[in-house]
DNA sequence: TAAATCCATATCTGATACATATGGCAGATG
DNA sequence: CATCTGCCATATGTATCAGATATGGATTTA
């Protein structure tokens, strides 16, 4: 059996009469009656019932008129899903992001604006440390992962840098040089004697190797006294006054009793840079629109 | 696009290589490749990536994919649900009995037979007097129909005589023919002074009638002081001490406090017949196999 | 570098779907 | 009651299409 048989049958079915179902199919009556008798030797059933004005249904016919409408539907479906899919506005992608990059305003700008652009493509959204984020890139566990510094290894992706963003220094509150939050900016120099709690290498190692250059470009070394796990933990760490840390100027949306942000005065190399990382090669049509929307939506963010 | 499509498809997907389905499917390398393109074409969508060593599924052909599989089955499905439906094995039919029919055992035991044997049809059961079943018999709400009596007209109907039970005498407890219950058989002449309660005539005009016809010819015309709309408001009527009243034996199943059951001397005309009425002509496969078996089933019942 | 593997293209042929002509049967009509 | 009408079924011919065979092109493998 085809699905020609099957548009053939409904037509019958819902005419009762071969001759008007063979003009609305376009062909004349006695190749449709043919077509009628093989499905129904085919089936092996007596779908219909000849009258001598015209055919109708048997309760073998009944059942499988509902069945074959609903196949004929469902191929319908089918079609109209694929050529959605092929065009990248149906599909499932999964997104990974790191601690901090939630924080960061652009992130969940971009991800509503896709939400809103392709409500047909789910979205599965997974946060981790760098290194985990670019592993399950890799083995195809995520499609496009949002990272904050340089990985190890990037080697295999394509690294689209979106923006980048300051570094503020996080003190606790009742610091000496807290007072006057907001006033003029720090001298990064000015932190050389502080004890520092920074964001766990392993977890953000662009964060860390910029913030100890910067500060031996100062001219000092940091003495860091503790390494957080998360970047919560680190200002959390901050607010109980075990030390001082630089972060994103975004987690300043964080605002935490016990800590206080200054902003620092212009260190070339001290910024939290943006980008997207994707597989190289040929994305699928959806993860293809996604890079796209947020490559766009980065330019208009700056 | 035709099933050949979809079939030819989901093999070269399952096998990832164009010469291995061929074979799957029986046909040469080349006709499945240009039906694969072909059915890309009617698509508009690329549904494999082309290797050198195979092809694997772009995006939109792993969800044509699922919704070809889909498809494959439903239409396997369809073909063994219309064969059942064919061979009665499977559907739906509509069942009516009269208010007294359910008393009498075959019945229900001819419906929980049917049931066991054939447990893909659904039975819809429905009670009323003669009359309405016969009207939605032929009104097509109803497939089949016990009655318990002659209907006024059972035109164009097919009525299968099943079996007859003898009637009783229902007298109410204290009744001066009440005594020695289970004794010898009453004289219906016995019960010419006796008021009378009896179901409706419209309801159920075969017992009302031969009731009547039966003490004529036992030389007395029966006194009827009240009629009852259903066979059991006739018991409550008798157990309420309006008077006596007769009815098939099978009622006596129904013990009911302040009614004592008495058996009659034969009266020939005096049964209560059960009878499956059916629509003339050609009874779908379903409504056929429910014939048979209550026919065979009352063969085996007596 | 030659051979192997795999899909794509070209060409031919048999099978099949459809067109046309006509027949048979049951119901409607005069 | 005879004739006509309506509708599906059968017979025959033909164009189209699916599949076979032969061969080519590109990439990988030995």
């Amino acid at each position: 059996m085809e699905l020609r048989h099957l548009r053939y049958f409904v037509a019958v079915a819902e005419e009762g009469h071969v001759t008007r179902a063979a003009e609305r199919l376009g062909i004349q009556q006695p190749p449709l009656s043919l077509q009628i008798r093989a499905l129904e030797r085919e089936v092996g059933a007596q779908l219909f019932r000849r009258r001598p004005r015209g055919m109708e249904l048997t309760a073998a016919g009944r059942a499988f008129f509902t069945d074959a409408q609903e196949i004929l539907q469902r191929v319908d479906h089918a079609f109209a899903s694929t050529r959605r899919t092929a065009r990248g506005e149906q599909g499932r992608i999964a997104i990974g992001f790191t601690n901090s990059a939630p924080f960061h305003p652009f992130v969940p700008r971009v991800i509503r604006a896709f939400r809103d652009g392709f409500p047909l493509v789910a979205l599965n959204l997974e946060e981790s440390g760098t290194s985990e984020l670019v592993e399950a890139l890799r083995a195809e566990r995520l499609d496009a992962v949002f990272v904050r510094s340089s990985a190890p290894d990037y080697s295999g992706l394509a690294v689209h840098f979106l923006m980048e963003e300051k570094m503020m220094a996080a003190l606790p509150a009742g610091h000496r040089l807290a007072a006057n939050s907001g006033a003029k900016p720090l001298d990064l120099a000015a932190l050389n004697a502080e004890p520092f709690v920074l964001y766990r290498r392993l977890a953000g190692p662009g964060f860390y190797d910029a913030i100890i250059t910067a500060c031996r470009d100062a001219g000092f070394n940091p003495t860091v006294v503790q390494e957080a796990p998360r970047i919560l933990s680190t200002l959390n760490l901050v607010a109980a006054g075990l030390g001082i840390s630089i972060v994103p100027a975004s987690l300043q949306r964080m605002q935490m009793d016990g800590v206080v942000y200054r902003r620092l005065k212009t260190v070339r190399k001290l910024v939290a840079p943006l980008s997207l990382a994707v597989r190289r090669g040929e994305p699928s049509p959806a993860v293809g629109r996604f890079v796209d929307l947020v490559r766009k939506t980065a330019k208009a963010f700056r």
